[in-house]
DNA sequence: ACAATAAGTTACCAAATGGTTACCTTTAAC
DNA sequence: GTTAAAGGTAACCATTTGGTAACTTATTGT
């Protein structure tokens, strides 16, 4: 019997997998890198996901610390604006490097469109993250 | 309406998680990478995981092209022996950079005493992946 | 008075993921 | 001839994750 055990529960990649593994964690950190930092702006570009898990992504984002939160105090409907924290634009360049990593180790899974358009300039705003 | 839209099931950040987010596998990956590379004898480095998931994850990471699973034709009980391919090598080492930004980023969630021991060997034979 | 807009919330549902326990197959050793 | 070891399968279950569709609240413009 060894005298080392591994246990997944208190394994780092575990929580790094917590971090970004929402289905879509990783777009909405690179939108609002982008500017695109508001719910209705977002829900625009990501037409298929749903007002339910948009919020819930977006709290848990918020509750790990990778974007905050702000209402605007204005009297109108009200408005509501995301940006980075340093720890959520670290992050962003952290997953620029997992992507370069993809983008040479996962050619076949990657439509070549993409690739070509990588290539040319790597973190583009087109579909990525 | 936006020109550009963004769709988790076409992003290259939901695919890696599909590679490295099997509750187990960065800990398998580990493993295999230092010469834990057999059946029982993974199961024994990693008490609380069913032999059923073990079984699934190994042949998910074989499937993914990050293991190699190779059955050694002996009379005797069957030996198989697990290794890394290149791919699953090289993910290895993006791995360790992922977990260096953890260690980095995530201090407040990692215990103490796995931070110090990361400090002195990076890659250290411990519960780290 | 009424619709529109921003940013959600609520109730409910389906699939995926990991887990438990018991069982299987082959060969060698006692 | 039964047992042990290696490397698994099979049947079944609970939790988590994402999804649908309808409803909410406050204010402003027509």
């Amino acid at each position: 019997m060894p005298t080392v055990c591994f246990n997944a529960d208190l394994c780092v990649m575990t929580k790094f997998s917590a971090l970004i593994s929402g289905k879509w964690k990783p777009i909405l950190l690179y939108l609002v890198q982008h500017g695109i930092n508001r719910f209705n702006l977002m829900h625009g570009y990501m037409p298929t996901i749903s007002k339910k898990v948009l919020t819930e992504q977006l709290r848990e984002l918020e509750a790990d610390g990778l974007l905050h939160r702000e209402e605007i105090k204005v009297k109108a409907p009200k408005v509501v604006v995301y940006h980075l924290t340093e720890k959520g634009a670290s992050l962003r360049k952290l997953i620029d490097e997992i992507i370069s990593w993809c983008m040479e180790h996962m050619k076949d899974e990657i439509p070549q469109d993409l690739l070509a358009i990588f290539r040319q300039s790597p973190p583009a705003f087109v579909q990525a993250p």
